[in-house]
DNA sequence: CACCAGGCAAGTA
DNA sequence: TACTTGCATGGT
């Protein structure tokens, strides 16, 4: 059955390409910052922040975080924010001297365990971090993953985060490529289709499914 | 004007 | 444990 959701997708849309984001640092960076918020407004505050310092770890953490704060503005909760990033800098500098690669090496349960151990990272954006910037095969839930679930009545509205995230991971694949469009899909059909105010349910390419 | 956007943590009872 | 609230900008 989620196969078929898939297909209906990715029938029904073009290739998302996700994620935007020239490394996979920049992913990382991307993921705490488009926390509740919209991802146009995370790009301004990217582009801020890369013509205020080098886009590196070490050069971020160094900045005055008054002045990282002021480059992240676009993209709300600029307080909150800095201290997350900055939380999340001072693990990725310590643990891993910020190499993406020797992070990679790692096995998945202990990178997602070291990730929710960071104050200002819960489970989606450790799972984006995961999938997106790590290339590893953990399927990413959002709001709208649950939304289109249980508008189409295949989960319970109270359905939590780690239970969404079996049902998709207990029968498909664990391939990297398909868990990251699949994402992306559903985010695609979750804002297209399936909006609180203004939904568009008979245009749905998801409409009747309910096995 | 209201509402939303690729969440999370802290506070309250 | 189960709700509720704060965080904040920019688009529609």
């Amino acid at each position: 059955m989620l196969h078929d959701i898939f297909t209906r997708l990715f029938a029904h849309f073009a290739p998302q390409r996700w994620w935007p984001g020239e490394t996979p640092f920049e992913v990382m960076v991307g993921a705490i910052l488009t926390q509740n918020t919209n991802w146009q407004n995370v790009e301004r505050a990217i582009a801020q922040l890369k013509s205020t310092v080098a886009f590196t770890p070490h050069a971020i953490f160094a900045l005055p975080p008054a002045m990282l704060a002021a480059a992240i503005r676009p993209a709300g909760y600029f307080n909150i924010k800095t201290g997350r990033l900055r939380n999340f800098l001072t693990y990725f500098v310590e643990r891993y001297n910020g190499n993406v690669e020797t992070m990679r090496q790692q096995p998945i349960a202990q990178l997602r365990t070291e990730l929710l151990g960071v104050r200002g990272i819960g489970p989606e954006t450790a799972d984006s971090i995961l999938l997106y910037a790590l290339d590893k095969p953990v399927f990413v839930v959002d709001t709208y993953t649950q939304r289109v679930l249980s508008r189409h009545y295949l989960v319970p509205e109270e359905t939590t985060y780690d239970d969404v995230q079996s049902i998709f991971m207990d029968s498909l694949a664990h391939d990297v490529r398909h868990f990251n469009e699949y994402h992306a899909l559903l985010v695609a059909v979750g804002k297209t289709f399936c909006r609180r105010t203004n939904p568009q349910c008979e245009q749905c390419p998801l409409k009747g499914v309910n096995w």
